[in-house]
DNA sequence: CTGTTAGCGCTTTCAT
DNA sequence: ATGAAAGCGCTAACAG
């Protein structure tokens, strides 16, 4: 008569068998009589059974949690991914631990370690813009934990990885400005530390090239993607002697900061200065800005695929492997010269 | 030489002592010898021990996870109470499970299930617009688990609850619309299931009488918070007879809808229409939107705090208690007529 | 097909 | 101050 929940011993008690049967009828072993499984699984019901998954967890030495390290929240990107992260993982009876590392690679560093320290059986993560060093995601993997990154993902590390084609996707965003008859396209890029930012100045050069235009250093700022850097990087490219006639930036936050500027200055967009960011943030529509679009939720879903079919398969020789998906280009008001 | 996780008895064996011991010194029990406590502190650090979280979790039947039901990660609301969150939370040991409903009733209810399977230790929760019935959250308090609810709640559970003062919020608003001179404002009101709708409705209407303006119920239209139906309603309300001077909406993403479709139309705003929303979001700035600011990390804090202190204080009768913020007006271009 | 027996790693009385 | 022992609830060989 305790208040406790109930057990699988409670439920051999009443029917005066054992609890191994019990557990084994109630995950699903095949090898269970089909009338005592009925009786077990019925009165499970009537009693409202709940497996103690605590129990399970120290039983199987399996957590059933996953982690993901994400640099931020605040735009609309990482929250479509884990939409779907979230599905998938769901679905197998996982639960997710997200941990934001606010772009700090020391946070990111904390981030990973509470998560190890939680029991994570796997765990997603999308460096942030600081990350070079990544001993503590090869910590992670000496330690037999799977590692899928995206996004933002390093080269220095065996993993699976899930991103898009950022050179495919800058080039047609630069090509783009090109064939709408833009000359001096400047490219406000991320910190070259990250693969994601090198691609992408990549595919930007590359178009340059293709169509014989000049690659000028003066054009291409690295910039460290907080909004103070973005403006006074900004107000550089604007006070050149001769002023460029687009930007191409490093992603839509960066953009959005740039329009800001833009519009406070009285510039015309498209007219003067066309605009072009990367990743069609929610708030890109609303200010009309072109842009490079992720299929995020599908990045989502299948970084949490590459990563259960990991977990779930340790013992034949894991071969990571890295998906790339296509971007797709989005033109709107930003970039429309006519 | 086990490849595996080190444990109090490997740490035990080594000093030749007992594991209770052991347990004792490193969960910092005062009543351990000097002496020994430094030595199994030592030989813990250098053998790198780590507590294996799953079998404290089972032994003291506690997970150290908390849940959060959401409506939604889009708008840069939740995100940022999730912050405040995160932050109070992972400081005591707990992680945090977030799921969102999707405003989808069905939904939340499946996911606090998915939750209290998931052996949470309390959980917080913001309703789906689609929410009425409660008997979810209820359930959830008979079997013992601490709740909190914030922003969206309901009177109809007795629960701790962190909540903004949505009627001065709303009232200041309105009265701001007032003093700049608008004469026939509408209210996108949102689903009056809320506390939060009703609260916001009342502090318009409160706004209008107090400064002895009719209440035209033409002006007033409850939708669902889709954009579809912000669409639709802002056209109802655009071909009316008279129409209005002003908007004042549930929430930020309504009054961008609204906006983008007084752009669409060539009213200007706040020329001919005048704008307001609520919650500050992050798009709000960029367009230059009014809005009514939460102290969102704040409200994520202190919903966290209340939880926790509600888990670690189960012996005495625990005392609910509702905590009112205030909210701020931030006036910006949408709302400025001269 | 089913029961028995060991754990999983840690906490927690109860003695000593 | 320390040890012995009994769980927490479930899984998983190993016998029958």
């Amino acid at each position: 008569m305790k208040n406790h929940q109930v057990t699988i011993i409670d439920i051999a008690r009443r029917l005066g068998i054992s609890k191994s049967t019990v557990s084994r009828a109630l995950t699903g072993h095949s090898q269970v009589n089909k009338e005592t499984r009925n009786k077990i699984l019925e009165l499970a019901q009537e009693l409202d059974y709940q497996r103690n998954n605590m129990a399970l967890s120290l039983a199987r030495s399996q957590s059933f949690s996953l982690g993901i390290v994400i640099p931020e929240l605040m735009s609309s990107f990482f929250p479509s991914v884990i939409s779907g992260i979230q599905q998938v993982v769901s679905e197998m009876g996982y639960s997710l631990l997200i941990c934001q590392s606010n772009e700090s690679y020391r946070t990111e560093i904390t981030n990973v370690k509470s998560l190890v320290a939680g029991q994570i059986d796997g765990l997603m993560v999308s460096m942030s813009k600081e990350t070079s060093e990544i001993e503590h995601l090869k910590a992670l993997q000496r330690k037999g934990i799977p590692l899928v990154m995206f996004n933002r993902v390093s080269d220095e590390i065996e993993s699976s990885k899930v991103i898009v084609n950022d050179h495919e996707g800058a080039f047609e965003a630069v090509e783009h400005l090109i064939l709408s008859g833009c000359k001096r396209i400047a490219h406000l890029a991320g910190p070259q530390n990250l693969i994601i930012s090198r691609e992408r100045l990549r595919g930007y050069t590359d178009a340059l090239l293709t169509y014989d235009l000049p690659i000028d250093n003066n054009l291409i700022i690295e910039y460290d993607l907080s909004p103070e850097q973005a403006k006074i990087t900004t107000m550089r490219l604007l006070d050149l002697p001769v002023i460029p006639d687009a930007f191409f930036c490093f992603n839509d936050p960066t953009a959005i900061e740039v329009m800001k500027i833009l519009w406070a200055r009285g510039i015309a967009v498209p007219e003067q200065i066309a605009l072009v960011g990367f990743s069609d943030d929610a708030a890109s529509a609303l200010i009309e800005l072109t842009t490079v679009a992720q299929p995020v939720v599908e990045m989502g879903q299948l970084t949490a695929q590459l990563l259960l079919a990991q977990i779930e398969n340790p013992l034949e020789e894991y071969q990571p492997e890295t998906r790339l998906l296509r971007t797709k280009l989005i033109v709107r008001k930003s970039s429309m010269r006519s």
